[in-house]
DNA sequence: TACGCAGTGATATGTTATAACACTTCTGGG
DNA sequence: CCCAGAAGTGTTATAACATATCACTGCGTA
């Protein structure tokens, strides 16, 4: 069973139609942008809109927030719960979702530290985006 | 020779000021925290003057971004360039720094995107701040 | 002097995110 | 059915973060 099989989400018009847009569009997004979208759907046009839907996407699993970009992006895996790794470019703002240990392990167990989450975001050139030197 | 003593490097009296706040401060601090300190001082109360200070010390290695707050801090070995890896306390804000190997290496050669920077900051309670259950 | 450059001052604006409160709809228990 | 609480939504306002742009100053140098 998968995270978006599960009896207890409830993907309400608001989040159905966030978490389409976020699908359909292979890149991260902005709230606002996805905001503007929602708005010629007539389904919101102020800022919680928007934010309220994608906190419950992201607190489920269905889609991640990345940091570097202050934007989102749908979950590639939602099957399982997982801490996030992405590769961004930098050009064309693709997000290509992956999987990574926590690279902190080991300094958080010998500083004390109790790591939660951790944030992993590469940022470069996609292949698409390498042009040959014109 | 450190980063702090290079000949190049252009110390105004706003971007030293700003480097001895983060050096003080211990935490991440926002840029209008920042600020305001600096208005304080006499030294500028605009938003663009502490955002270039900021761009500055980031450039040339003296502070870092923290992508997760969007927020500022000194860094913690300026002597020589480095990809840093954070550990932030969710609840006092403090920020210990670390280095750490790029854990997505494997990946992007997998997949040929071309990594130019990492962000890794792992999110959790640092040792001061976990009480014992109440 | 004239020029170019780095830094700064100042104004305005753009972008991202949340607080607060009212109202509606859903859902389970009596 | 009726009610009460939980969850969701509408709406207004504001907080927080960041940049564009243009003018001006001081300084090194041709
Ligand atoms: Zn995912
Ligand atoms: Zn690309
Ligand atoms: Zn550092
Ligand atoms: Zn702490």
């Amino acid at each position: 069973m998968t995270h978006a099989e599960r009896a207890d989400l409830r993907l309400t018009p608001v989040r159905r139609r966030v978490l389409e847009i976020l699908l359909e569009s292979h890149a991260a997004m902005g709230a606002y942008d996805i905001l503007a979208r929602l708005k010629a759907d007539g389904l919101g046009d102020q800022p919680p809109v928007v934010y309220r839907a994608l906190s419950y996407l992201v607190e489920h699993g269905l889609a991640h927030r990345i940091e570097r970009l202050n934007a989102f992006v749908a979950c590639a895996r939602p099957e399982d719960a997982h801490d996030p790794a992405f590769m961004i470019c930098r050009t064309c703002r693709s997000v290509h979702e992956s999987t990574v240990a926590t690279p902190l392990d080991h300094a958080a167990r010998a500083s004390g530290f109790e790591i939660e989450r951790t944030v992993i975001e590469a940022e470069g050139l996609c292949p698409a985006c390498q042009e040959p030197a014109p």
